[in-house]
DNA sequence: CCTGTGCATTGACAAATGTCAAGACTTTCC
DNA sequence: GGAAAGTCTTGACATTTGTCAATGCACAGG
């Protein structure tokens, strides 16, 4: 299950790739069941988690409890609430596993002391950040200008594994609609 | 007011900063005027810029061609098409100068060399890109769990100097509400 | 100083979305 | 296997927000 984490690194870095085992190394393997929480707002966000197999969400609670999903991440890419993570504050988010899912997790210390000795995963690193960056730059774009079909179709338009794979519950939910809204709107596509 | 840059970089790395002008020499100043456009959507960024004075909003045309606001960016902070410059495609987005502004310019070809060769510059990069993923995971979460009203307000709460320095109809394509909207929710405060 | 242009506000109405409730259907768990 | 809980859909209705139009006002530019 490692080698995916390894193979992701190396996608991201070419071939030169030294001391990735350093790397490899410090990451801790985790298996957590549908529906486990890895993190509770209010903890303290103690590592960034790489996901190989399964699938995250990043959510927060509304006044009225009700569940707010700011991300929903799947295989081959990095999870954390990196607010907490990097200031070491409370975090104000919460993220829990929504399938079965293998998890490499790579705690704070570890962390940084590759970010110092490894260019390398600094590269990485910053690569992952710019991702989370535009990617939340669409996802405000897509608030912004677009209604709730639109959303939606741009949902199956650049992340159509989710419209199979999730809850009609989680999509409304990721999509900042109503679950009755998604399911009128989904039979006008 | 190059000192203004000087003295953002030395805030965020403490008093242990060497080649501060090795970074500061890379820098052209640029004065532009209300509304002047930095840059245009199809053009490719070229430089990332830094706000010593003034105030510059990002922004994108709906199929109304109307302008949907995805940031403003006022002073001592950092401003870019980042996808684009980057990538070296042609941006999405728009900047433009909401007030007379200086700037300070760093192209491309000086910023990698600076990311390589200044560790310091390369922290600096970091702690922005930090911040900006944290500032749009927040403005993501505004969106999925606020109304209008509740927007109005968090804005005046984070952000209390962009609601007196921009105009009302600037504000309501930043919250992604119609100038009607705003201006009727304003009397409800 | 005048004029035109754009901005802010308000009203009337339309459209989009949310809320509540009910029923059919699945899934979970003992 | 069967009860219990959760999900999905649909209807009726409420609320929020948008659109269009009109007016008054401020301000830039000749």
């Amino acid at each position: 299950m490692i080698e995916i984490l390894r193979q992701h690194i190396i996608d991201r870095l070419g071939n030169d790739v030294e001391n990735i085992d350093d790397v490899l190394e410090r990451c801790k393997q985790v298996k957590v069941k549908r529906n486990d929480i890895i993190l509770r707002e209010g903890e303290t966000c103690s590592a960034v988690y790489f996901v190989a197999k399964g699938c995250l969400q990043v959510f927060v609670y509304n006044h009225d409890s009700a569940e707010i999903t700011r991300d929903i991440v799947t295989e081959n890419n990095w999870c954390s609430e990196l607010v907490s993570f990097s200031s070491q504050q409370p975090a104000t988010e919460n993220i829990r596993a929504i399938e079965p899912s293998v998890l490499f997790s790579i705690d704070r210390v570890s962390f940084q002391a590759l970010v110092e000795s490894v260019p390398q995963f600094d590269k990485v690193y910053k690569q992952i950040l710019e991702f989370s960056y535009v990617n939340s730059v669409y996802r405000i774009n897509s608030f912004l200008s677009m209604n709730a079909l639109e959303r939606i179709k741009w949902l199956m338009e650049y992340r159509p594994n989710l419209m199979t794979r999730l809850s009609s519950k989680l999509i409304a939910s990721y999509l900042g609609i109503s679950p009755e809204t998604f399911s009128r709107l989904k039979s006008k596509l």
